[in-house]
DNA sequence: TTGTACGCGTTATCAA
DNA sequence: TTGATAACGCGTACAA
């Protein structure tokens, strides 16, 4: 691969010029744009990225990362109930280490206050699935979306795999020669539940189960009113969309003096700050919260560097965590 | 953020010891090496992936690309019917272009030429959907599928995002009015198919629209023999699984006297070479395959420079290319 | 308008 | 066993 040297020798210039002509940054002669231009194409010269990335860095990038009050009032510790103080601040965290690791700035911001501070950042990311306003979705900034994905939209994001997440622990369960294996989700139409869904879906008809799941919604009384029905149908596993719904599941279980692992086993996903220390604690499958926001910076950098511009989806594996509200093998 | 000069100068060593105890390379003294890791530990070092990058590709990487016997005929130009030359060599050219720009060296090879080359590799890519053998999944190369994933391994993977895509262009015609709108898929035990059957019924279900699906194996005689039906239903469009069918559905509507796409508009997916001149030339999703390659190598790149180690599927976003088997706005 | 020289962080080489 | 140094490819401040 020819280097910007090479270029500067063949189009007789310094390697200073090349790079003006490359970037359309300070002065040039015409006659010199097209003889650098014409050694560019011959050489079929094309600049490392990683390179580009190395001489950049010495000068900073500004990152926006907008988040909606909701998130903002969470991460002031105004409520916690869902551990979602802990989801984003532990995302925040790998966003703010890979920042120190390109120097790059963050600047932390609700939704309302890019309007004003637009022009100062290199690029974005948006923290969270809470509802985003078209005119940060339309902006012509370079960014990423973090733990939310919006269906044919085409914009760069960063979630969790929970199709394989539930996948992969259904599937395990069933190894482990379980066959009464109930979901319980919320709202299909969040995406994220859906795939969770989905893969527990899968994994009980590849193996010829027939899967039985049920609807809630994410509040105590919800499960109290259907955990007779589920009790009905003699589950070994209970798996559940997230953790806070496996907790849920946990009291009401408690309270009808059902003992969890002995006679109904329960798989959360997620694995929030709280599911460590129930009583049992809580099997779950782990969403790796800070490698999100890490891979989101690397990202959003790529792409303020020209690099692999056509966008995508990154969806992160995740981990089956075992503890006590299963039996393990 | 700490480099590391800073950590060579609170240790009091040169930062080629420091890079030795790093990397275990080379000779140094316990008493060193303690030294070093307590200032690493001290300034919170962590090595700049990119620097590192620029540092090892002045003596180049060895990338392995792996594919089937059947793969292999295929390049060798022994048969084309369904596009998969053109598809295969422009994944290729997007992965050669890559390792041009990173000083890699490309080997490709078979699945069982792999077996003694192994060790000649600084990690591999592993191409297409065919079953691939076990000594290459638990191989401990760093490793990244391309065009196949596969589900609950926990396998890097690039993949075209054939949901969204489906979702994109279904909800498109529904826009342009269109309520009677087909899919003929696939077997949806392939996770492509499936994936795009899943942005189908998504985008159908979101618009209060009623499903309506007809799966058939890839042959002429498969798609003729269901033509009928599907032409009773009044179809205003038909969206198949991909240019393959779509190009036989448009054979058995012609044979038919079915105009396309007066009476019936039809929409593929893939953006075969072919697709540009059936006629009516097809309408149709296109996957980003040069990319897909492109982003693979980049990827691998990343994994032996120890960077973003934590596993993830990269699923490409597609794009509609609106011919004339459609009527357009 | 153009060129020189430096810096980014790491590692191999060679010398000590 | 350790240190000094060059090299990787690019962007830019500063000098010319």
């Amino acid at each position: 691969m020819a280097n910007i040297e090479d270029v500067a020798k063949l189009a007789n210039v310094s390697i200073a010029t090349v790079s003006r002509v490359l970037n359309n940054k300070g002065k040039y002669s015409e006659k010199t744009k097209i003889k650098v231009l014409k050694a560019i194409e011959e050489l079929n010269y094309k600049p490392s990225s990683q390179a580009k990335h190395l001489a950049k860095v010495k000068y900073g990038f500004k990152i926006g990362v907008l988040i909606s009050s909701r998130i903002k009032n969470i991460l002031e510790k105004k409520r916690n109930e869902y551990g979602e103080m802990d989801f984003y601040s532990t995302v925040l965290k790998g966003i703010y280490d890979g920042a120190n690791e390109n120097k790059a700035e963050i600047i932390l911001m609700t939704f309302e206050e890019f309007i004003n501070k637009k022009k100062e950042c290199d690029g974005i990311l948006v923290l969270g699935s809470d509802k985003i306003p078209d005119y940060i979705l339309n902006c012509n900034i370079h960014k990423v979306l973090v733990d939310n994905y919006i269906v044919g939209k085409k914009i760069n994001a960063i979630i969790s795999n929970g199709f394989d997440g539930a996948y992969y622990v259904v599937d395990k369960m069933i190894k482990r020669n379980y066959k009464r294996i109930i979901h319980i989700h919320g709202p299909l139409e969040f995406y994220g539940f859906r795939r969770r869904f989905e893969g527990y879906e899968l994994a009980m008809k590849q193996n010829n189960l027939l899967p039985i799941t049920y609807e809630v919604a994410e509040t105590q009384e919800s499960i109290n009113y259907i955990i007779d029905l589920i009790l009905a149908k003699k589950p070994e596993v209970v798996f559940t969309s997230n953790d806070p719904i496996a907790i849920m599941v946990l009291n009401a279980l408690k309270s009808k003096n059902v003992k969890v692992p002995e006679n109904v086993q329960i798989i959360g996903f997620d694995d929030i700050v709280f599911s460590a220390s129930t009583e049992p604690s809580l099997s779950t499958v782990k969403v790796f919260k800070y490698e999100m926001g890490n891979v989101a910076l690397e990202r959003v950098i790529e792409l303020i560097n020209g690099k692999n511009l056509h966008p995508y989806v990154t969806s992160l594996f995740t981990e089956f965590i075992e503890r006590k509200s299963t039996k393990g093998v």
